[in-house]
DNA sequence: TTGAAAGCGCTACCAA
DNA sequence: TTGGTAGCGCTTTCAA
């Protein structure tokens, strides 16, 4: 038989008699045959891939994200591709190209800021972009995230509402998220005439129990201990919380600490951690779902900002 | 000028004269031209691609695992293509078939334990495959791994040698790595005479700090508390501190705990943790190098087992 | 250093 | 339902 029958009986089994059907499954089997997907893709000009670049795989809030996007798109015939920009704009630069060599047929995005060179591959290639996790100024295409400046306002806001005035920012690497969360931070505190840089408490590495522990011993050296701690996530904030104990300080008696996430183990933690919840999953389960809708639709440049919302969970560290 | 001139440039630009050289550089800069990856593996067959294939991206010990491997296989030209199993042999199956479809040039496999046909089609595919994070008993190429029924008896002997003789077991999911840190366990506690099938403390779920606040509570409503448990791993064991210490329990006058993996959090908890240090990067690294090392020598098949230490790290969570 | 020809393993298109 | 033909966009091989 011909081969573009086997073609047909492996991807469409029906289109292909039962016993031309069964003769190949036997061959497939007995011969160990696995279709050479590249040949498939040039062929075809379809990958049925959909790359997706995220800054770090170290972080459970990526892969809650990742998961959905695999739920979405594993079940209609995608593969997903990805890749680790390591929260640098070189190398997100590189995997966008990696990812176009690989005519992925949409791209999956954490993040706003890119390279200049990196904006234009991704409007020139003409296929579906989404921005996720922020707010984009200007979205190359769709854009599902949280507003990430206006949740580092609102949790500021709400430890100023217990009547803090010495409200602490505690931070790892900045990050374009942290950033903005921090840009949060100090518009609410000016807005409160509060702010003080001193207040901001960091040091580099990424995000980690380890770290938040190490920031809060140095803040505990410091000489007028905050009244109250903002922390970049719930990791930096269990590690504040874990030091803060160990080191004799009540919480929230002494320091009040809020974290940001909502992890899987802010509501377990002892004292359990108040934290601003944010949808990860949710997240990546739009962005997949508006993939594949611009990917049906044909409308590969359709512009759309969908912000997803936060909301503070108030437990045991804060009043 | 030609194609192939085009594609050497590309490739190998000293392959090319400056003149020729610059007007492509310029020409791919002005039309955005990125080159058909499908088209290149299947010309000169080589994907320059390996597979990994780990059964989750929620733990971070396979974080570190694929961050080794990349740092390994990214500078020497190698795309580094991550599938995640979720922990079922069928999408384990599934995962080797769409890698080998992809034509990856070796493959790097989290476990030992795979279905009958999946170990057909890797010893069929004659390509590198690396089985990693166990001691395989029949592997089928290189293995790279840490003996897990051994550090689950020398975790379980080390609570023993302090005295304790109702020591229990505390895990989540029975993938194939707690199963074998669990017959560990039940080695070394028969050996004392002292196993009993009560001491065994598990729930159903991926195992997590607020898994192991959860199996703590069960515990403690429990008749009799043991006198120290041995957690599957670090975020059980931190979910167990923190409960302990929730209820009132001392740690480790009323209960030790002992952790496995030795997780970035384990120094920095209250009171710390003991645990298993493991070495996931080191691991990572080794099968990455393997990979390339029979991909340079042209011997797929080499069988190989490469066996890393482990070793207890004694914190304040046990005496 | 450059180029011409052929072909990688599939699938689209059209025909039977 | 099946097959023939052509071609996807590169790289290999050999020649100039």
């Amino acid at each position: 038989m011909s081969p573009i029958t086997v073609s047909r009986a492996l991807r469409n089994p029906d289109m292909v008699s039962d016993e031309l059907r069964q003769r190949i499954d036997g061959a497939v089997n007995k011969l160990g045959y696995v279709p050479n997907i590249a040949a498939s893709r040039l062929a075809s000009s379809r990958s049925h891939a959909i790359g997706v670049i995220v800054p770090t795989l170290y972080n459970v809030i990526f892969a809650e994200f990742l998961q959905a996007l695999h739920e979405v798109l594993l079940p209609v015939g995608f593969q997903v591709i990805v890749v680790n920009s390591r929260y640098s704009i070189e190398e997100e630069e590189n995997a966008i190209r990696t990812l176009l060599g690989q005519r992925v047929e949409a791209i999956v995005i954490v993040g706003v800021n890119h390279s200049k060179l990196a904006r234009r591959m991704l409007i020139q290639s003409r296929i579906p972009v989404v921005e996720a996790f922020q707010i984009a100024p200007e979205p190359i295409g769709i854009n599902v995230g949280l507003d990430q400046i206006q949740a580092g306002a609102d949790a500021t806001r709400f430890l100023l509402g217990h009547g803090y005035r010495r409200v602490g920012f505690v931070l790892g690497q900045r990050d374009e998220r942290a950033v903005e969360r921090l840009r949060g931070y100090q518009l609410a505190m000016e807005e409160a005439g509060l702010f003080d840089e001193n207040l901001i408490f960091s040091q580099t590495g990424t995000s980690s129990i380890a770290l938040g522990a190490r920031v809060m011993s140095e803040i505990a050296t410091h000489a007028q201990l905050p009244e109250a701690v903002f922390c970049i996530d719930d990791n930096l904030a269990l590690g504040a919380l874990q030091e803060s104990r160990r080191i004799g300080l009540k919480v929230p008696g002494d320091i009040a600490i809020l974290g940001f996430h909502d992890l899987e183990f802010a509501a377990c933690a002892s004292p359990s951690l108040s934290s601003v919840a944010t949808q990860r999953y949710e997240m990546g389960k739009l962005a997949g779902e508006y993939a594949l809708r611009l990917l049906n639709t044909g409308k590969p440049g359709e512009r759309r900002t969908v912000k997803l919302d936060h909301s503070i969970v108030r437990r045991q560290s804060t009043p």
